[in-house]
DNA sequence: CATGAAAAGAACGCAAC
DNA sequence: GTTGCGTTCTTTTCATG
C-alpha cells in the first residue's frame, strides 16, 4: 500500500506507544478523530499492523539470558530449509529466526534462563532438527539497545 | 520480582495481545477483574512491561530490507564501548544492538530500504562513528520467525 | 476531510465481604 | 482474592456539512 506522510507519523507513533488515545494523536497531527480512527482500522484489516503487544524489560525479570545462534544445515535445499522453517517456529525459546545470505545459514536468537538451560535447548532440542551440521553459539554481555520500530522513511 | 503462575500466564497473554480486555483474560484465567487490574498495573508501575507497541509486518510495506551487521570497535575500554552504545541509540535504521561475547564485537539488526539506503547507512553513518575498525554485513534472505515474546518458564 | 452527537465498551476507583 | 457499583475515558458508529 501507498503510505502519505500522514501513514508515515501515524504509524510511528502506534509503533512508539500504542495505547496513545486517538483525540491525543489527532491533535499531534492536526486532524480530527474521524480520519485517524480510519487510517488505524485500515492499517489492521490490511495487516500492515499485525498485532498490538506489550514489551518486556528483561533486565527487569529474574534470569533472561540470550544467545545469537547460527545455525548451518547439510542440505540446502528448499524443501531442508523448509522443514527447518517450520521446527524452528514451534520452539518458544527461539525468538526470532533468519535465513540469511552468503552460507545461507539461520541466524537464531535465543531467550532461555540461564546457561544450562541454554545447554539443555541446544544440544536437546536445536541439534535434535533434522539435517542439522553446525551450531556456533554467541552470548549477549549486554542489550544497548532493542526496539520493535521498523523505521519508515 | 517474583513471579507466580498467574503472572506468568498473565504476562504470556498481554505479550501475545494486549488489547485483550481484562474481563476476557479474568475468565481466561479464572479470576475477577480486579486482580487482574491490579498485577497488570504493578508490571506497569515496576517497568516490567515497558511500552505496549503496534507490530507491522514488513511484508506488507513496499521495500524494507533487513541486515545484520557485526561492527568490531578499536578499542575495547569501557568509555569506547559506551560512546558506541549512546550513538547507535539515535539511529533509526538501527532497530537493535548487542554487545556480544566472545570477541566483544557488536552485533546490530539494521532495517533500511533497499540495498542502496543500506550503503549510505553502512559508510556513511556507520562507518563514522569513532573507534569503529570493521564492519562485516549479511543480508536477510527470508524472515522466518520473528516475536517480540520472551518466554517465561 | 471537519464537526458533533450518541451509544457501547473498557478502564478505573471505591466499598464491602 | 470476590462482588458490585459508579465514574471516566476511549472506542465506535452515524449523520451533517
Amino acid at each position: 500500500m501507498k503510505l502519505d506522510d500522514t501513514d508515515k507519523k501515524l504509524l510511528a507513533i502506534l509503533q512508539e506507544d500504542s495505547k496513545t488515545p486517538i483525540k491525543d494523536i489527532a491533535s499531534r497531527l492536526n486532524l480530527t478523530k474521524t480520519p485517524i480512527y480510519e487510517r488505524i482500522k485500515r492499517y489492521e484489516q490490511e495487516g500492515i499492523i499485525s498485532k498490538y503487544v506489550g514489551v518486556l524489560d528483561p533486565s527487569k525479570l529474574d534470569t533472561v539470558m540470550v544467545v545469537f545462534c547460527s545455525v548451518s544445515l547439510e542440505s540446502q535445499k528448499l524443501d531442508a530449509l523448509e522443514s527447518f522453517d517450520k521446527a524452528v517456529a514451534d520452539i518458544p525459546e527461539v525468538v526470532e529466526c533468519y535465513l540469511m545470505g552468503g552460507a545461507n545459514d539461520f541466524l537464531l536468537k535465543v531467550v532461555v534462563k540461564d546457561l544450562q538451560a541454554y545447554h539443555t535447548f541446544s544440544s536437546g532440542k536445536l541439534a535434535a532438527l533434522p539435517n542439522v551440521s553446525q551450531i556456533k553459539s554467541t552470548f549477549v554481555l549486554n542489550e544497548v539497545k532493542r526496539s520493535t520500530v521498523i523505521p519508515i522513511f
